[in-house]
This record gives structure tokens, C-alpha cells and sequence, in this order.
RNA sequence: GCGAAAGUGGCGGAAUUGGUAUACGCGCUAGACUUAGGAUCUAGUCCCGAGGAAUCGGGUUGGGGGUUCGAGUCCCCCCUUUCGCACCA
């Protein structure tokens, strides 16, 4: 039996000292700059669930060293945030304590698993060396106009005590903890991200590596929009209101307007109504309805009437203006332009409210279920207006383009796109975080704290009651401060930073983790940046992924790095599932489900190598899979029978009739083996392992090969096996008397002469149906194969009362016999 | 509703260009070793039928059609599942 208890611990201290992963950065020839997603101790410990990202990222780094690449592999923690924090609520114990005993864990949990870190490079962001330059990257964010602070309505989740970014809103809830999140108006620091739309969205183009499922959902989330913005006026209050609408065409069919009922203008057009004082708490309502129930699928439309009117420019008209919570207040600008004719929402909404729809075009692709009415109403004359000199134009696009230089040639109108994407709202009121570097004075009002005073340090002696409000805010020693400018009394800021703020740079404080002076090393990073391989979950998607190649842009236009995208080229692993006992379900394998596996109790019962084989084994990287607490086994059955094939050389010299044969299949073994590593597909290159360990297993049965031949098979599987299950081949690689570690040989190559066989097997076809087969030389010409299928008494059979039309040869394959009926 | 990906044994899943469907593993069945085994090893295992057996015949990649000597793979229609978007003007 393999004894993984005794080596695998051997091994990971013989890795430890000879610091196997560490790389001089100055001095590396090559360079190639790998990634996973950095562990966030949300719990106190690590499971398999986890393990799938760094396993796979150590196979690649090890594959990587065998091919001669010395591949950076740094790992950080994402240390702040608020698991942490509700922790030392729950449990009395210190965010700071909690999370750096957490990451000795990990650490321990990451060693164990034989995984090689550049440990030389590890960063954690809850110091205030790393925490520092979040401070600092915000001052020049301030200096430039990028951040900036602003009463808006915002996402407020009463469980997390906190805002949230809309990122971390999914449907309607807060992302981490799944509560409901509340509209509120409150004043929070702002990351200017939609200044940067344009540019995210164009880069998105040039990321070749990258899913196409990440750049759709980055492009959606962006949202862009292209039209036309209109002026209205409003005769009643002298003030205009501007429409964003993407079919300024279809302007005469506007028979009415519809604001948001948070738009600034709301309250003074129904100041002269006689129901103002009800309209006023409508909109009170509306406001505070959370978004789910308002945009939600069903949700129905509600509109109130203002009873004020704006002019319609293209016509002339009066028309009436309304508020319903169908528009939103914070896209476009709040307002719209309702054509009933042509658009689904406004047409259910006027048919509702009994409000005029008048069609511009006839033939359209209208809506579907406006259309039909569409028709119906030019036809009885209830509809008019239909303008002929716009009517019939399906494209729409050259007759969009010139409504909008006829709208600018009259004044009223002009070009304009919009965006969905929001600003990143950066506040958090917790405690466990970045702190702001920001003070309030009386006389000088907001002052950024010099870069000369950074950091600002978090204090570590704060009350932890789960009180609401902000910890920070009820410490005097922090609060309580002097103004960097005039040297009077000031108030510290006390809302921390998102953490995803920590996430956004990492990759780049990596290559200099102890510079005290510098954010990173700029020249460090025109070399190492962009990272060539990224590894991490879906998850991140719009969140981190988005955020950190806003961040790049913002780094970029510093003149701090030369490129714009941070990730060359990413991989989505997918998640580890089993069944949860809780729901009856099978579910995302997390400690909050209850259905993890403990990687430390599987390590100790198996070995660590046998929880990476089984892990790589378990499905294509990308997919979801499930945990099988059966099939682990057959990972283990794998190792030993790899293990007894080795003990086995020395009592069982062959005769070698089979060396050619063994020695072909180490060929395929490595021809195999690579192709699928280069293509990630580290569950088929584990089966191919698994054959080629199945055949050498036979050949000593049957000792059939020569002791030389199949000592050579097994270093080679060593060899290709080394990146899934490093323990046992260092092991057998090194009692077969090799002195050098695995990870400085060579990856072995194949021979493609050495693949071919003088003899194969042809499969014979009648009529496309497999009747038999037969071997011949490899060289055979189709006369030869005709000659040796129609030899067959099976193939003789089926040939009876019928007449051979002609011979399909695939050589080297088979052979089909096409007949027809006699 | 729109967009994308996928559907293969009891299960997880293989199958570069159209060329032997079901590799590899789990599970299951039988046997070996054993005081015992939920350990280990060996053999078998897509389904139906015939045969003592080696074998032989038929069927099979969600369903239906098509192209082709030949289709899991290409084309058309339909069904289902998963993911993303969804009152975005």
C-alpha cells in the first residue's frame, strides 16, 4: 500500500525548503504570470469545494515548470469584509484575530494539499501595508474627479447594516447574504466607473482569452444604449423636461409624457393639484418600494396624472405629462416620451389609463401585441398623424440618423447614449475595511488627508455590540482628529471602503508586496502585468472582474501601467456541487448549506494526491460537477495500483515481446497528455492516465515487457502524472534512484514515428453496418483491404443477393461495402 | 419574451477533421484472498433476442426529418434543461 501519510508530508517540506515556486522577478528569462481568485476566509477553513481553483491552477504551474517556464504563482488573502466582522460579533472575538488565525489555517490547508505558492510575494489586504494604497489610489481618484461624494438613493441591506454597491444586488437581494436590500437616500462616496463605459466596453473586443459568457454579461451590465435626447416644454412652469429615447422617430406618435416620480421636477408639476397632497405620498411610496417589486415581472404599472401638459415639438401639441414607476429615475434622465403605437410598455399603460395612441409608421416591426391594434386603430380613423414621408423604412437605423440632424438642425434635439451602468458606490458602514482617508473641518469643510499621513489606520480597540451604525463612528480616539489644513478640530470619515476595492490591484502589489514607498513597481509591472492566466469562478463576473479593469484604467491613465486590461486570458472553473441534507437538494458545496467535505479528514484517509486526481478527474474543468464520496476511491485505487506497479519492477523481469507495444503506448500517453493540458482538459488527460497506468499493470501480469522497457514507462508516468498527483511520483521517482525533483525534468516528448504500428486492425462495413474485422499491414493499398473483407464469411453473408456497387476505403480505418439489391 | 450553452449506459462522463459510439472512473454481478470486511485483487457489465459456448442478429447518442458510402458530430423543425438579460425608454 501507498503510504501517503509518511510521504506526502516528506515532500511538502523538501518543496517548502527549497522555496520550490519562488521567483526573482529582476532576473526570471521568462515570464509568465499566473492568478486564482485569493481566498477569502468567509469561514474559518478551506473545503474540496475551494480546492478545485487552486488544484487546478497548481496542476498548470506545475506543468509549466516541467516545460522549463519559471510561471509566477503569488497567493494573497482578501482579508477585510464582513463575514470577519459578523464573526467577532457572533463569537466575541476580534475581526483582526479571527481573520489572521484564519489564514494560518489556510495557509497550513494549502501546504497540505501540495499546492506551491510564491509565498515571497503574499500580500494581505487588512494591513495597513496593503490597505495604505487603497487610501492612496482614492486620493488621486479624488484629485482627478473620480470620486466624489453624493445624496443619491442607495441599496441599503438591514442584515449587512450597510450600502451596497448595485454589483452586489442580485435580484433584488443583497449578494452575500441573500436579504432583501431597501431603497434609501443617503450621502456615500462614488467610484466615477461610468466614465470609463466606453472604454471598458471596447476592451471587451480585444480580450481574445476571455469566455464569451463574461463579456456578454460585462456588455449587458454596460448596457449601452444609443439614441436621441429630446426637449420638451413645460408652459405651465417655464422649465423644460429632456427624454432619452432610443426612437426619436417615432416622435409624433408622443401623445404623452411619463416621469419617474423621483424626477426633480415631479413636485412642482403637481403643486397646482387639488390631490397634491395624496400624489406627494404616492410618490413617497413609490420611492421607497424596494426595486425587486417595482421592476419586478409582474409588478403592474402605476401612473398618476400631474394634470400639468408639455409641448410635443414635433407637433406642436399639448400633451399631458404623468408620473408611474415603470420609468425608472435613475436611467436616462428619468423621463420618457411615451409613443403607445410603437412600444409595449407605454402602449399597456395608455390603454390602461385611457391615454391617446396615434401609430407614425404602418408597417413596422412593431411590437407584437401592438401591432395587431396598431392597424385596427389607423384603419377606423381613431388613429392620425401617419406621415408618409417616414412610413416604410424597416431599417431604421439611416431614418433614426436623420431624424436626429432634422431634431439639432430645429434646436430641440440632439444625439445621445446612455449607459446603464452606475457609478460604484464605494461607502460601506462597517467597521472591517479601508478607512476612508478623509476629514471634516468646520471651517474648511471636506479635506483629503495628505498622502504624507497615510496610512490611516483602522484602530483595532473598537466596540463590537451589532448595534446599528458604524463601530468606528462611536471611537473618539479615531473620530476625533485635527485638520490636515487649517490644524483645527476635524471628524475623520468613518464609512471603510468596499472590499472589492482590495481585489481590484492585487495582481500588481504582488511583484513588490514589502515597497514602502511605492503603490508597485511601475518597471515590475510593464514586465509581469498583465497576468497571462487568470483562474476563478463565474462569480465574479460583473463584480471583481469589472471593477478591477475599471481600476486598471484608472492605473493606466496615472501612468502607473502601459496596458488597459489586467487578465490576458481567464478561466471559469466551474463549482463543486453535492447533496445538501438541509434542503434535499444538490447544491453549491458551502459551509453555509452544510454539505461540505473536509479536505483535512479526505487528506488524512486518502492522501492529498488522491483528492487532486479525483478533483481533476471529476469532469471538464469549466462545468459544474458533483462530489461523489464513493468515486474518490477509484482516484485512490489509481494511485496504489501505480504504486504496486512500481514494487512490483524488481521480482518481475519480462520477456519483451511487448516492449514495442509498451513503449507505443508511452508515446500516446505523453502525445495525449499534453494536448488535453494545453487545452485545460484535465479530466481526460487523468483517463489517459489512467490507460496507460492500466497497460503497464498488464504488461508486468503478463511480464510480457522488459524490465528496462516498463521502468521506463513508469518514470515517464511519473513524469505526465507529476501535475495532478506531485507526491507519489516525487516519491517513485526518486527511489527509482533520479536525484533531481520532478519539477526540474523536462515534460516529456513524443515521437510520431513511434505512434504508427506495422500491423492495424480495419473495420469492414456492408452498407455502412460494422460485419467484421481484420488486421493488416499498415501500408495496405485498397485492392489489399477489398481483397482481405471480401474474404470474410461474415462479410460473404451479408453480400448474398446483392451486388457490390463500389468500396469506400478510410485507410487505416475501414472499409465500406456499398451494395444494391440484385 | 430575448440571447447563449447543453441533452450520450444505473451514475460522472469520453469520442481534433463526419469514419469501430459508450474510453476512463463510480456503481453493480460473479469469483479469489480472508476469522471477518463497507479493505484489496481478478473477470464481466449499453439495451433486446437466439445459443452450452465462442459467437450471431436487431436496436441505441432528447424527438422527427434531411444531406452522405457513412452522422453523437453537418442542415431544418420540435421538445427539455441550465445559465445570462429582461418595464433600460
Amino acid at each position: 500500500m501507498y503510504d501517503h501519510k509518511t510521504i506526502e508530508p516528506k515532500w511538502q517540506d523538501r518543496w517548502a525548503k527549497a522555496r520550490a515556486a519562488e521567483v526573482d522577478l529582476g532576473r526570471a528569462a521568462d515570464k509568465y504570470y499566473m492568478l486564482m481568485m485569493f481566498p477569502y476566509p468567509s469561514g474559518d477553513r478551506l473545503h474540496v469545494g475551494h480546492g478545485r481553483n487552486y488544484i487546478l491552477g497548481d496542476a498548470l504551474y506545475r506543468y509549466l515548470r516541467q516545460q522549463g517556464r519559471r510561471a509566477l504563482n503569488p497567493m494573497g488573502w482578501d482579508a477585510f469584509g464582513l463575514p470577519a466582522e459578523n464573526a467577532a460579533i457572533k463569537r466575541g472575538v476580534h475581526p483582526q484575530d479571527w481573520t489572521l488565525s484564519n489564514i494560518a489555517v489556510m495557509k497550513e490547508q494549502f501546504k497540505k494539499w501540495g499546492i506551491l505558492y510564491d509565498w515571497s510575494k503574499e500580500v494581505t489586504s487588512c494591513l495597513p501595508d496593503y490597505y495604505r494604497w487603497n487610501q492612496w489610489i482614492f486620493l488621486r481618484m479624488l484629485e482627478s474627479g473620480h470620486a466624489y461624494k453624493k445624496k443619491a438613493p442607495v441599496n441599503w441591506c438591514p442584515s449587512c447594516q450597510t450600502v451596497l454597491a448595485n454589483e452586489q444586488v442580485v435580484d433584488g437581494a443583497s449578494e452575500r447574504c441573500g436579504t432583501m436590500v431597501e431603497q434609501r437616500d443617503l450621502e456615500q462616496w462614488f467610484y466615477r466607473i461610468t466614465a470609463f463605459a466606453e472604454r471598458l466596453l471596447a476592451g471587451l473586443d480585444t480580450l481574445t482569452g476571455w469566455p464569451e459568457k463574461v463579456k456578454v454579461m460585462q456588455r449587458n451590465w454596460i448596457g449601452r444604449s444609443e439614441g436621441a435626447e429630446i426637449d420638451f416644454r413645460l408652459p405651465g412652469i417655464g422649465e423644460s423636461i429632456t427624454v432619452f429615447t432610443t426612437r426619436p422617430d417615432t416622435i409624433h406618435g408622443a401623445t404623452f409624457l411619463v416621469l419617474a416620480p423621483e424626477h426633480p421636477l415631479a413636485a412642482r408639476l403637481f403643486a397646482e393639484h387639488p390631490d397634491r397632497e395624496a400624489l406627494a405620498a404616492w410618490v413617497e411610496q413609490v420611492r421607497s418600494t424596494p426595486r425587486i417589486e417595482r421592476e419586478g415581472e409582474n409588478s403592474p404599472k402605476v401612473g398618476k396624472d400631474t394634470g400639468a401638459v408639455a409641448i410635443n415639438p414635433a407637433t406642436g401639441e399639448e400633451i399631458p405629462v404623468w408620473l408611474a414607476n415603470y420609468v425608472l429615475p435613475d436611467y436616462g434622465s428619468g423621463a420618457i416620451m411615451a409613443v403607445p403605437a410603437h412600444d409595449t410598455r407605454d402602449f399597456l399603460f395608455a390603454r390602461q389609463e385611457n391615454l391617446p395612441i396615434r401609430a407614425v409608421y404602418r408597417r413596422e416591426d412593431t411590437p407584437a401585441d401592438t401591432a395587431e391594434w396598431t392597424e385596427a386603430l389607423i384603419g377606423n380613423g381613431t388613429v392620425t398623424g401617419v406621415d408618409a414621408r417616414f412610413d416604410g423604412s424597416p431599417e431604421g437605423k439611416p431614418t433614426i440618423r436623420a431624424f436626429i440632424d432634422w431634431m439639432a438642425g430645429e434646436g430641440w434635439g440632439r444625439a445621445k447614449v446612455t449607459y446603464r451602468l452606475r457609478d460604484w458606490l464605494i461607502s460601506r458602514q462597517r467597521y472591517w475595511g479601508t478607512p476612508i482617508p478623509i476629514v471634516y473641518c468646520a471651517s474648511c469643510g471636506l479635506v483629503p488627508v495628505p498622502d504624507s499621513e497615510l496610512p490611516v489606520r483602522l484602530p483595532y480597540d473598537v466596540e463590537f455590540t451589532g448595534r446599528e451604525g458604524n463601530p468606528l463612528s462611536r471611537n473618539a480616539d479615531f473620530v476625533n482628529t485635527v485638520c490636515p489644513r487649517c490644524g483645527g478640530p476635524g471628524r475623520r470619515e468613518t464609512d471603510t471602503m468596499d472590499t472589492f476595492m482590495d481585489s481590484s490591484w492585487y495582481y500588481l502589489r504582488y511583484l513588490s508586496p514589502k515597497d514602502g514607498a511605492r503603490i508597485f513597481d511601475p518597471e515590475l509591472a510593464a514586465r509581469w502585468a498583465p497576468v497571462d492566466q487568470y483562474i476563478g469562478g463565474i462569480e465574479h463576473a460583473i463584480l471583481h472582474l469589472l471593477y478591477a479593469r475599471f481600476l486598471c484604467r484608472v492605473l493606466h491613465d496615472q501612468g502607473l501601467v502601459p496596458f488597459e486590461e489586467p487578465f490576458k486570458n481567464l478561466f471559469n472553473q466551474g463549482m463543486i456541487t453535492r447533496f445538501s441534507e438541509a434542503s434535499g437538494r444538490i447544491e453549491k458545496m458551502s459551509k453555509s448549506r452544510g454539505n461540505t467535505v473536509s479536505p483535512d479528514e479526505l487528506i488524512a484517509e486518502m492522501g492529498a494526491d488522491t483528492e487532486r486526481v479525483y478533483t481533476l478527474f471529476l469532469g471538464p474543468p469549466e462545468d459544474e460537477v458533483e462530489w461523489s464520496d464513493e468515486a474518490v476511491s477509484g482516484a485512490y485505487r489509481f494511485l496504489n495500483r501505480l504504486w504496486r506497479a512500481f514494487e512490483a519492477l524488481d521480482n518481475a523481469p519480462g520477456t519483451g515481446v511487448a516492449d514495442a507495444e509498451l513503449e507505443r503506448q508511452r508515446h500516446i500517453a505523453i502525445k495525449r497528455v499534453t494536448a488535453d493540458l494545453d487545452r485545460f482538459k484535465f479530466n481526460t488527460a487523468v483517463a489517459a492516465l489512467m490507460e496507460f497506468q492500466n497497460a503497464i499493470t498488464r504488461a508486468l501480469e503478463e511480464k510480457s515487457a522488459s524490465r528496462l522497457v516498463v521502468g521506463e514507462a513508469i518514470d515517464t508516468l511519473c513524469q505526465l502524472l507529476h501535475p495532478f498527483a506531485p507526491h507519489i511520483t516525487e516519491e517513485i521517482w526518486s527511489q527509482r534512484g533520479h536525484t533531481e525533483s520532478l519539477l526540474e525534468t523536462e515534460w516529456p516528448k513524443w515521437d510520431e514515428a513511434k505512434l504508427v504500428r506495422d500491423r492495424i486492425e480495419v473495420v469492414v462495413q456492408v452498407d455502412g453496418k460494422l460485419r467484421d474485422r481484420f488486421e493488416i499491414a499498415a501500408d495496405a493499398t485498397e485492392t489489399e483491404a477489398k481483397a482481405a473483407a471480401l474474404a470474410s464469411d461474415n462479410v460473404a453473408r451479408h453480400l448474398e443477393g446483392r451486388v457490390l456497387v463500389k468500396a469506400v476505403y478510410v485507410k487505416g480505418r475501414l472499409i465500406n461495402l456499398v451494395t444494391r439489391p440484385a
